[in-house]
DNA sequence: GAACGGCGTTAAGAAGGCGTTAGGAATCCA
DNA sequence: TGGATTCCTAACGCCTTCTTAACGCCGTTC
């Protein structure tokens, strides 16, 4: 096996599944990468950067749409669903939560590797994966939940931190204080502005400057909160 | 349906199933084009250029494999090949001449969709730049809500935004008292032609190089205001 | 030439939105 | 089970924004 080979990650909780995969997919020539839990998996393509990942969705430990979500913070991988659930609002969740294919099981190798070939074929070829956002002295490295403000880590709560990303993945554009409720508290009944300007009022303090007039993170009353982007 | 709606292109030579995909594909919210046979699906792409075209492989005139190499010689449209074939020679044959996904009949309107959607995904990473409206020294980007003059940002109230927004909506034309309004102020009752005197020259303030002579901002008198656009 | 109506301008009060702080509840982890 | 972290909630004061009124300008009309 040469070392430029593609790297396939699999998360698949059965041994015997892991197995059959194996063969075929070093069978097709591809280095092989295998976690049998969500978090494992998680780790795996944050530290090995699959060219491919394969995905169950039937997994002990998490929920796969919510490794689906979280994966798509940072990272545009393909992945395809390999799944025994045919129902198909699954397949449409996993599909509309960023998978790029959804095969129903039991499947056939070889329509396994062309359907990796396709997803091959479409991963973004001059699309450095570059999970790192940087603005003015923050550095956000979105694949390791990681803060820098001036080199130095500063924590975020987990609220707090999908706060700013989702305010990052809108950079320079204003969000409505309904999607940033949305986007963040997850559609609960009961989420209200209020929680906005407190959490607002945190990031500020922990990331900005002056936090009393913040250079980025800013208010556009009435309407919603950007983050600024200099130009 | 507005005109910037996505355009799906079917080939497929049974009626039946054309019905049943137009309902599908119209109810989706994509402007929808049809061809029966295989020469006509080629003839079609090359006019139309749609975003995403769905293939049914048992054309009467010409094998579908052919066409996707033919087509695949100049376009890279996603193309989704739908298929009473289940054989997987068939599925891998398809997706290694450059198909993007293969479904085989039955399926759901529901999974299509999803999957045009990741076909749409797919189509342009790069990214899509924003929509200007420009005029004069003015830059608007209405997704960003965001107004530079002569390049510098200039910030609008809610009210002031949905004023300008408005006129630019109908740049060159007269828009009304009446109708100005209603547009920013929402049928509300007790929404005076004061307002639009009061709001108009704080646009012209913060917008117009000489505010007491407007260049854009026209007063149309005993009618309304437009947003003059040179040439 | 004076009265009138439409419009622009300015300012001030009112209303509502926003930032800030802190304390208690809930949750997580050891 | 205990401690620490995180989240929710309420209270308060400030600041932006909206509304409203008053006044001056200009052109038209009688």
């Amino acid at each position: 096996m040469t070392p430029e080979a593609l790297q396939v990650l699999l998360v698949e909780d059965e041994p015997q599944m892991r197995r059959f995969l194996r063969v075929a997919l070093e069978g097709g020539g591809y280095r092989y990468l295998e976690a049998a839990s969500g978090r494992e998996g998680l780790a795996l393509a944050v530290q090995h950067r699959p060219d491919v990942i394969l995905l169950d969705l039937g997994l002990p430990d998490m929920d796969g749409l919510d490794l689906m979500t979280r994966l798509r913070e940072w990272s545009r991988t393909p992945v395809i669903v390999i799944s025994a659930r045919g129902r198909e609002t699954d397949k449409i969740g996993a599909l509309d939560v960023g998978a790029d294919d959804y095969l129903t099981k039991p499947f056939g190798t070889g329509e396994l590797l062309a359907r990796i070939r396709v997803a091959l074929r479409h991963a973004d070829p001059g699309a450095v994966e570059d999970p790192l956002f940087t603005l003015g002295r923050w550095r956000v490295d979105l694949a390791r939940r990681q803060v820098l403000v001036a080199g130095q880590e500063v924590h975020l709560t987990p609220l707090e931190y999908r706060l700013f990303t989702t305010l990052i993945r809108h950079a320079g554009r204003v969000v409505t204080h309904r999607q940033l409720l949305k986007e963040v508290w997850g559609g609960v009944a009961g989420a209200q502005p209020l929680y906005l300007r407190v959490y607002m009022a945190q990031l500020r303090h922990k990331l900005e400057e002056d936090p009393s007039r913040p250079r980025y993170l800013q208010t556009e009353p009435g309407v919603g909160y950007r983050l600024r982007t200099e130009d």
